[in-house]
RNA sequence: UCCGAAAUAGCUCAGCGGUAGAGCGGAUGGCUGUUAACCAUUAGGUCGGGGGUUCAAAUCCCUCUUUCGGAGCCA
């Protein structure tokens, strides 16, 4: 007797396997009864039929609750009306925990009743398809930069100044050395690391104490960030293109399960499989101002605006050299243009906005000084980093994926707080 | 932080001055092919907290709390 998967059950048709899972539905008919069974790897019908098994093993078989735990014995065949579908008849079961009244129903409910029961939650078929392609993305990030020579670096969680002086940081106790802050980004350990290693990447949770209120926002989510010497903006910009563009091939290969469950749109990815348009703040600001907006020149982009951006388009778009008064301070100056600087952020196209942002970094340390100076750094706790242009400086480039801004455009779905399994946001922290 | 909306059965919602309702879920019964199965019966509520107006408040007013949607910031 083959203890299996339910993934795998094509390769058993005819014989008698076992199965290990939960209860997803029960449908009573008289003498006939299906238990719609999953198992974690996929989910599938069972039919339990008086006659067959018996009455006993029927009686047992009714008390199955919605999400119960139970084995199952069977065989399993070919649907009688659905050709290319499978079930499985029941010959035995075992209770494992014969669950209580299921909190999460079959009919709609509430986002705030489900983000409570997240625990529970997670269990629902979009859930296990939005975690499924999680997993996805995030193993083909790590395969694609693994195969072009970048080797995995992981960077501290716990620092003592900031990465990038805007943003709000969760602060903790760190002993009798005052204050630590929780990552906001790894990226600024990254650049000591190509040094040793050449090409890197981190990948891990970081922090933003920020208040905000969005579909796209979480205080805690994954960004890998990557960081390679000797690369520059253009081909900063190849890197992450290809990258993205394997993302996607992978999750249309190996995901084609999930996004049937999702209901994404699937034809849309792959139009996205395509070259990347790329255009300059700028020209970026012209075309929004000939759509209507009212934006001026050296301004950032809303969130309108962004979507405006790629409408139309099946494929993301770069926009690059940006104004070095809104971008960070460790972005290299254009040397065509010292108010530019070598930045670009990736737009996801179908409304899904930024997902990468990235820029060549500034090697100069004469310059970088200046600009740190400019911003009112306290230049004493980045001296490492200032250190970085001192001791066989490079040109070097890099980028920050938002993990879950990825995998929100990949499975199309609304909401960043579906594409993590247990989302932190201001109002929320349960469970 | 700002703007807007909402809170009624376990869940989703209706009711918007005059005896608290439906669907789903639960319980019980029926059905050999169901596919958020269906049919019948049934249990289940201090109408978010506090205060006020009124003969009478889930319903009108004030206040607090919580949540949702959006903006800003960003990935």
């Amino acid at each position: 007797m083959n203890t299996i998967f339910v993934k795998d059950i094509k390769d058993y048709l005819g014989q008698e396997i076992h199965l290990r899972g939960w209860v997803r539905n029960v449908r009573k008919s008289g003498k006939l009864m299906f238990i719609i069974f999953r198992d974690g790897t996929g989910t599938i019908q069972t039919v339990v039929y008086k006659p067959g098994i018996g009455e006993e093993k029927f009686e047992l078989s009714k008390t199955l609750t919605i999400e119960s735990s139970v084995e199952i014995w069977g065989t399993p065949k070919e649907h009688p009306n659905k050709p290319g579908v499978y079930e499985l008849d029941v010959t035995d079961l075992k209770p494992v925990c014969i669950s209580p009244e299921y909190p999460i129903s079959k009919k709609e409910h509430g986002p705030d009743f489900l983000l409570s029961n997240r625990h529970l939650w997670i269990r629902a078929p979009k859930q296990w398809a939005n975690l499924k392609v999680r997993h996805t993305v995030y193993h083909s990030i790590s395969e694609y930069l693994n195969n072009n020579s970048f080797t995995r670096f992981d960077s501290p969680i716990l620092t003592p100044n900031p990465c990038e002086g805007s943003t709000t940081l969760f602060e903790v106790e760190y002993f009798d050395q005052g204050s630590a802050y929780l990552s906001q980004s790894g990226q600024l350990y990254l650049e000591p690391a190509i040094m040793t290693l050449g090409r890197v990447y981190d990948f891990g949770p970081v922090f933003r104490a920020e208040k905000s209120k969005t579909r796209k926002h979480l205080t805690e989510f994954w960004m890998m960030d990557a960081e390679a010497a000797f690369v520059e903006h253009q081909e900063n910009m190849q890197i992450q293109e290809g990258l993205i563009r394997y993302v996607i091939r992978t999750v249309l290969e190996k995901c084609s399960n999930e996004l049937e469950i999702l209901e994404r749109d699937v034809e849309q990815l792959k139009k996205a499989d395509a070259p990347f348009k790329v255009m300059t703040h700028y020209e970026a600001i012209e075309l929004l101002r000939s759509k209507g907006c009212e934006i001026e020149h050296g301004e950032d982009f809303g969130a309108n605006e962004e979507a405006l951006l790629t409408e139309g388009s099946d494929v993301a778009l770069f926009i690059e050299k940006w104004p070095k008064k809104i971008k960070a301070f460790y972005m290299k100056q254009d040397p065509e243009n010292p108010d530019l600087v070598l930045g670009s952020d990736l737009i996801a196209p179908e409304g899904f906005g930024e997902i990468i942002g990235g820029s060549q970094r500034e090697d100069d340390y004469d310059v970088l000084l200046a600009r740190m100076e400019e911003e009112k750094l306290d230049i004493q706790t980045y001296e490492w980093y200032l250190d970085m242009r001192k001791y066989g400086s490079v040109p070097h480039s890099g980028f920050g994926i938002g993990l879950e801004r990825l995998v929100q455009w990949m499975t199309g779905t609304k909401h960043i707080r579906e594409v993590i399994p247990f989302p932190r946001m201001i109002y929320r922290i349960y469970p």
